[in-house]
DNA sequence: GTCTATACTTCGATAGAC
DNA sequence: GTCTATCGAAGTATAGAC
């Protein structure tokens, strides 16, 4: 992976840090890289992604990859940054119009979300620097989904000591993310029939009293 | 990465393949390259197992690693095969003697499984030689963990209509698996009534007519 | 049987011309 | 805003000396 840095570099002490020129990130080939690099990211792992492969992918010289992001870090700070963002907003808009278990199980059932998951947080075994976004993000999520299970399960009639909401959750995101990874595995055994089990699951807690 | 092979080298044909000579596998020293590279995969991830990485953490050359394994990759199924034979034989003597949900759960609590796993997924995200073993290996185990489980439901009186065995069993799979991953990156929200939870629900099962 | 020397590739990153 | 040139570190793997 030729590890970080090509010099020490002596640098001027007036200007501390980030001398270097960066390209305005409202650029065309800018998003152009993260999409390749993106698509590197899911299809071949983050091992793939370097800026060499990244500009290749994108027609590019790699050498651009260095004038719009300031080291691969920050590249893979960005996607990651672009997904959650957008699939926490996702999320939210989903629930917004129908606060149901249904809904959050389906959300989850996007496995390219599950293929995220699994590169950044090996990723983040290390990558420093990036082990904190991620989970301060997870936080953030979990907050979020929480608020929807603890609602859709108040209107089931589902009372906190029968069955906590953050437990639902914990049991649906796990059950989901076993599923996916399992999937792009190419192992399937009892994939249907846990399936079929939450279906039955989330329709008993929408409308029954009992747990 | 610095990705494969040096030089295409012109091979004799008369010697197609593996012209390259291999140490023992009984040897010490490969005994050495193998706990550190698992180490290393452990503490930083794939992308750490390095041979230069592999041999200063063993504190011995980094050729010795291509002396010893024909390539990285048959490095890295040496340690998924034996922490896999491992595993499946510690879950067998386990159900051996207590063939209960509690000892299956409490199994698949062991961290290090967990981690195991994610690296070895995310290898196999992009490094096909690997994808085919892990993916029979996980149908061997899930075989054999189905077989307790299925056994431990009958023993309380579940029907497998009710609630069928393997899906009990990829709820407890996926949970121990959110749990260890979320725990590694520092985000414990909802784990504890979590698996309060389980161990309540467990209990329920264990000695009861009811679902 | 075991280890060293070495080849060659790819990596991240920068400097400076256009 | 992009491209050429280039550095030095780190990567995999082989050939051949002990």
């Amino acid at each position: 992976m030729a590890r970080r840095a090509a010099k020490p570099v002596t640098r001027p002490v007036t200007q501390p840090v980030a001398p270097r020129r960066l390209g305005a990130s409202q650029s065309a080939t800018r998003a152009a890289l993260l999409a390749a690099a993106e698509t590197l990211l899911l299809e071949s792992g983050y091992a793939a992604v370097t800026s060499r492969r990244v500009g290749a992918k994108a027609g590019l010289k790699p050498q651009l990859v260095h004038y719009y992001f300031r080291s691969m870090d920050e590249l893979f700070l960005e996607i990651f940054r672009r997904n959650a963002e957008e699939s926490l907003a996702r999320m939210q808009r989903a629930v917004a119009t129908d606060p149901s278990l249904r809904t959050l199980w389906q959300l989850n059932a996007d496995p390219r979300g599950a293929t995220f998951i699994i590169e950044f947080v090996a990723l983040a075994n290390h990558r420093k620097a990036i082990r904190s976004e991620i989970a301060a993000y997870a936080e953030r999520f979990r907050a979020a989904q929480l608020e929807a299970v603890t609602a859709a399960l108040a209107a089931g009639g589902i009372s906190p000591e029968q069955l906590p909401p953050v437990a639902a959750l914990l049991v649906m995101t796990g059950l989901s993310q076993v599923l996916t990874l399992e999937s792009t595995l190419g192992v399937t055994t009892g994939h249907e029939e846990t399936i079929a089990l939450v279906e039955r699951t989330i329709t008993r807690l929408a409308s029954s009293p009992n747990s």
